[in-house]
DNA sequence: AATGAATGAGCTTTCATTCAT
DNA sequence: CATGAATGAAAGCTCATTCAT
């Protein structure tokens, strides 16, 4: 097997892509666009806001006519990596309501993967750095957070409860499943030669034997 | 399932523990313990030289007569952590090296977790500040890291030729198996209600099913 | 005769003055100026960027908007002087292009002499702080003061060619006429009882007397 | 003529000696010669205890059981420089105290000349760092400053006087004669391709010249 | 005589932020 | 909308010096 040699930085992906239609247009959408790829680089209190001007080509106290502060640059950042979490999973789960439950947990989880595989940084940034959010800015967003780790905890507990899945232990079902979506942000990319969409499969292809589903 | 509230921290465990034998004496280990929990807190460049003299009881300049810089505090703990973690896997794998691949894979996962799950905050640093580090300084744990992923990897390739693993995609196995065993670290803790051996026998099925083991 | 007692500093002179039109206006020059005070007074070393900031009554992390770096400021003084001293030299050299070795001399060190007078801690910051610059920021002035050395040099050479000049060992006759000028710097000042023009009149005489020129 | 290229140092030469019988014994002594070369080199303010004792293969702390502080080490060195060039002056006076008043200025500037090529860190220090000394500190020094700047002012006066010289403002000619001597020591070395002997003879004619004496 | 550990003060520089223009 | 200048606070680190051993 070739494994890729192991690099030590906090994610591979390159391009700072956010979400169609969420970027704001001109100047505050580009210091939105740095600020990602600098907190994704290097982390919250290790980017400098004259990074985060320099790399948009603005003097840094312009970038206070759009933010008010270097947190606001996050919060909005975490605000949209949960709400495309949110809105994906969400989705997902209302798609396959009438679904088998392993049919929907594996839909869940091709979502979760790809919001991870399409939005590495985001994700990155997104889990990674909440814990330098002020509290009154980061409660939105764990609000969703926790509606999604519920939408993957209702499908278990119906596919444990109607037989479909055999589960010693749902919430360490959940972490394990969880878990395993949170990290593809950070190896995810095109030296990887695999796709997005094989990456999602497969990762659903583990969760289903996770929970011990017929396939 | 009673799901724990999500908390918006980098390690829910508090204990800032390092492996047995390995923490220096006096002043220049208490350093390192306080680095540690604030490393793991904050991140290496959230947390400053101050704070960790505060933590320590000393002078900001007194801890410098004991590490060169701010820098090599964080390299001693990485690379502690990084000797721990390939310590124990290759005990692990030496141990089961006549066994079937299954218990080999089996021991390996329990092994990695356990490591997680006993030094939470020593695993977040070493997994999440590798980046914060001087090439010079983060070169040797690389090695280690690496080795520690060839021993998975081997592993996965034995079954799989053996037969006793069916795996579509090698690589992706090595990234979730490995990646599970990662995640484990950041919310493991006594609010938890579950006991680090059960995590890691859960854990270590979940593997097990990733790569269709007969179990 | 009245030795005026011998005073411990570097600079008698009180006036930090530069050439006109070269200090920058507004924070900019009056930095500059501050520099030049201490620089000439306690050295580089012995000068804070905060009493440079003190004294111009600023922040010290203002001083920061205006130049790079401690070591910039002093650049900047090194390359006035420098550049002072330079085109002194050359418009006098110029000026007696066609004049007897003699009188070009004395022309030369005539202006040497006052550039040490007019200038007197740009003189000492100049001449006595250059090792303390970065190489790269120093060779701009390494090469400006080679070309004033050889201007002294080929007066010299000429006037000895010429049979105006009787010079015996014409490298130690460039060393002492320059070195006369060099230290004028240190002692000049109001308390001297001696004016600029006196001072350069009897030093040019001196010179001429070194070589042996009539007079 | 082939002048040297300039450099940026303040001191060509490379031995920090100390004049003979001076140098206490054992490592006081080392301490002694590691402040020369430092402070020479970089100033008093520009070179730290830790410097000297990694010069002198010692701990920091270690200087202070040999010195009360760094600026007593700084002391002795000024202290040593203004007694050996008292010394030598004295001495030079005393001999041709019957002699001409020409041959009395010749021995003068030979030693004061000689002096600086002898020891130029060790002059460089002591006419340059004297500021950096605490007041108490330097009275001894500048005492014997004092003597030797009127060991040369008197025998002007007396030349002048019995016609021996012609001197418009002995003043002047005293800082010129004092002068030439100090800067000797900032480039005097090896690579001028001089004898100290052929310096001084030359440097005492330059003076002869300078008061129009008969030679 | 020498050391390692410790310290308070200070260093140069960068931080996020403000404000007048 | 954007800027240059400014700031208080704090960053990592070095300073000369002290002290118990």
């Amino acid at each position: 097997m070739d494994l890729p040699a192991w690099e030590p930085r906090r994610v591979v992906a390159m391009a700072a892509d956010l979400p169609d239609g969420v970027t704001p247009p001109g100047t505050r959408g580009r210091i939105l666009e740095a600020g990602l790829e600098l907190f994704a680089e290097s982390g919250f209190a290790g980017a400098s806001i004259r990074q985060i001007a320099g790399m948009v080509g603005i003097n840094s106290a312009t970038l206070y006519a759009h933010y008010p502060s270097k947190g606001h640059v996050l919060a909005e950042l975490v605000r949209i990596g949960h709400e495309e979490m949110w809105a994906r999973l969400t989705e997902a789960a209302a798609r396959t309501r009438d679904d088998s439950a392993a049919r929907q947990l594996a839909a869940l989880v091709r979502a979760h993967v790809l919001v991870h595989t399409d939005y590495p940084l985001l994700a990155v940034v997104t889990n990674g750095e909440l814990h330098a959010l002020d509290p009154e800015l980061a409660a939105p967003s764990l609000r969703l957070r926790d509606e999604c780790r519920h939408l993957l905890a209702e499908v278990l507990e119906r596919g444990a409860k109607n037989g479909e899945f055999s589960v010693d232990d749902p919430l360490l079902a959940v972490t394990a499943i969880g878990g395993l979506g949170v990290q593809v942000a950070h190896w995810f990319g095109p030296a990887l030669g695999r796709t997005r969409e094989q990456v999602a499969d497969q990762y659903a292809r583990f969760a289903l034997r996770i929970v011990n589903a017929d396939q």
